[in-house]
DNA sequence: CCGTTCTATAAGCAAATGCTCAAGCGGTTC
DNA sequence: GAACCGCTTGAGCATTTGCTTATAGAACGG
């Protein structure tokens, strides 16, 4: 199935060995050397690739005191199903290092299920940093669905296709979802929805078990408008109009109302199904994404979070 | 509960966020002690506090060949329901090293199901590494019930009381055995099991739903000897008419069958229950084990297994 | 068969890390 | 109030690590 070289696997076999005698027996890069015989560099390259292909995992075991009472702030404030913050580097306040691994993880919880689930999956760099974050797992009994399309109107493809990696990585059934990201008019979304491969997928979408999606800020610097997908004129006047944030590209304001007309006539995603009992994680760091993490809570287009410390904080101080 | 001071616990926190910035975000122990406002040297010690205090988990996500290989020619060969083989520091094949980490990760496993369940526990050396390796956790649901007791026939205690450690470390309800290691007569050793308190206990380690125990060998050097529960005249007796090795102070010969008579008379532990449904793992590495693995994989006194690479591959060689 | 390419090894160096020791600081004892 | 104890801090130093460059050998293709 995987394409690799037993050449590759058993490199993959040897760093994976170095790595535990590195970081769990606590030898040094001279002694594996020694012990697997080869040179220093060569352990210390073993080591290092042990760590790029993401074979050591390192978890923080302790509940900082900060962290926890963030979530229990949020948790209780926006009645949360789910909610983890994790600490904040001060000098990369928006960066996804540790989001990604606390996504992972959730996830990871998720997959290990042996009862099937179906998995629904938005896009962006968030999830995407996510899915890069998790390990491979054979999970054939669960079902991943996307929750979007990642065609332009011309059919090429967006750089973010979270759910094939997440598929490639786990080894689970997926459906990508074969429509545009916005269709050219209400009617032709409206026709697209109905075709039988379309309509399946929508159903699945609306059953998953838990549902994973990134938020997008709705100003110029939109992801929506970075990726072409909406203008800068159109976004401006959709902020003006009250837009805060987008969700798997359906806009809506600071109250998580969605805006009626304009783009989302057009947008062909699964529709959002606020407030149901299943998870619906977003997970989104950065002050810049204050307004649409505030909004997709009041309005419960999620119900769960993942965030950072710094942005947990300026949540609260709203 | 706890006897922390708040100055304690905050350092700890601190140094959560110190492991979590350098082990996690990446940074170096410079740039934490910037960011937290410390000296370098502080920074380290709070990085090595977070490691020793093992708040720092370290796992490595690669399936090793070998060890993959070991486990499935050891499971088919002896019928086993679990089996862990972790790799082996050629300098140190004896060594707990890895074994602690996985036997502690398969109790994990256990302890963090909501089902309630009752664990049963035996002692010596590798389960007190296992247990030390333990993350503190909250689980309340749970009984964990010891197999033996730790008392000399005078009162005095022993070394490796596991179970306290164990139960403290989990905030699980437990049940030491309140009774010696051996009785000084059959009769007595009757008598003590009759009485209530330890009757119910007797009973719980019947219904384990997961049992560890340790495997000692049968010689000059049995932990029976060293710890003076047995004459070393008695040891050679033993092994004399067979005894390879002891669980729990049972001894038993090559074949796992238990020697009538002799000590087996007044060992008070709890008795074992070969060839049961529940997983009971056997915890043990090195050489000198070997045989003691082996009679007791042969008469099913334990069926799962946790050792590493040196030692699967002896018990597979025989 | 030769040249090309790739990889492992070796040497060396700068950065990062871990450790030790002495000084400082707060509290306690006499 | 002086001496002392325990603990933390800061400085210096030895070790370890990550990275660069040079060289030798293996693998490959023509």
């Amino acid at each position: 199935m995987s394409a690799k070289s037993d050449n590759e696997t058993s490199r993959l076999d040897e760093a994976a060995r170095a790595g535990w005698l590195y970081y769990v027996a606590g030898n040094t890069q001279d002694e594996i050397a020694r012990k697997l015989g080869v040179s220093r560099q060569s352990a210390q390259r073993l080591v290092s690739l042990a760590v790029s292909a993401r074979l050591i995992k390192v978890r923080v075991d302790h509940p900082i005191a900060k962290c926890m009472e963030l979530e229990r702030e949020l948790t209780e404030r926006f009645n949360l199903l789910g909610c983890e913050v994790v600490p904040t580097d001060p000098d990369a306040p928006a960066s996804m290092v540790g989001i990604a691994q606390a996504g992972a993880a959730e996830m990871e919880r998720h997959l290990k299920s042996n009862h099937p689930k179906i998995i629904a999956i938005g896009t962006g760099r968030a999830l995407r940093a996510c899915v890069e974050q998790l390990p491979t797992m054979d999970c054939p009994q669960h079902r991943i669905v996307s929750l979007l399309g990642n065609m332009m109107s011309d059919g090429s493809a967006t750089a973010y296709n979270v759910i094939i990696r997440m598929a490639d990585r786990v080894n689970a059934r997926h459906f990508p979802m074969p429509l545009p990201v916005f269709a050219n008019s209400h009617e032709e979304k409206t026709l697209l929805h109905t075709q039988e491969p379309v309509h399946n997928i929508l159903e699945l979408a609306r059953q998953a078990d838990v549902t994973f999606v990134g938020l997008g800020q709705m100003n110029e610097n939109a992801q929506l408008v970075v990726d072409g997908f909406v203008t800068r004129e159109e976004a401006r006047s959709l902020s003006r109009i009250g837009a805060v944030g987008e969700i798997t590209s359906w806009v809506y304001d600071r109250e998580g109302k969605l805006i009626d007309g304009l783009i989302n006539d057009r947008v062909a995603s699964a529709p959002l199904f606020p407030d149901q009992d299943h998870p619906v994680f977003g997970i989104a760091v950065g002050e810049a994404k204050v307004d649409a993490i505030w909004g997709a809570l009041r309005g419960r287009l999620i119900n769960s979070l993942i965030t950072n410390e710094a942005t947990a904080e300026i949540l609260l101080s709203k």
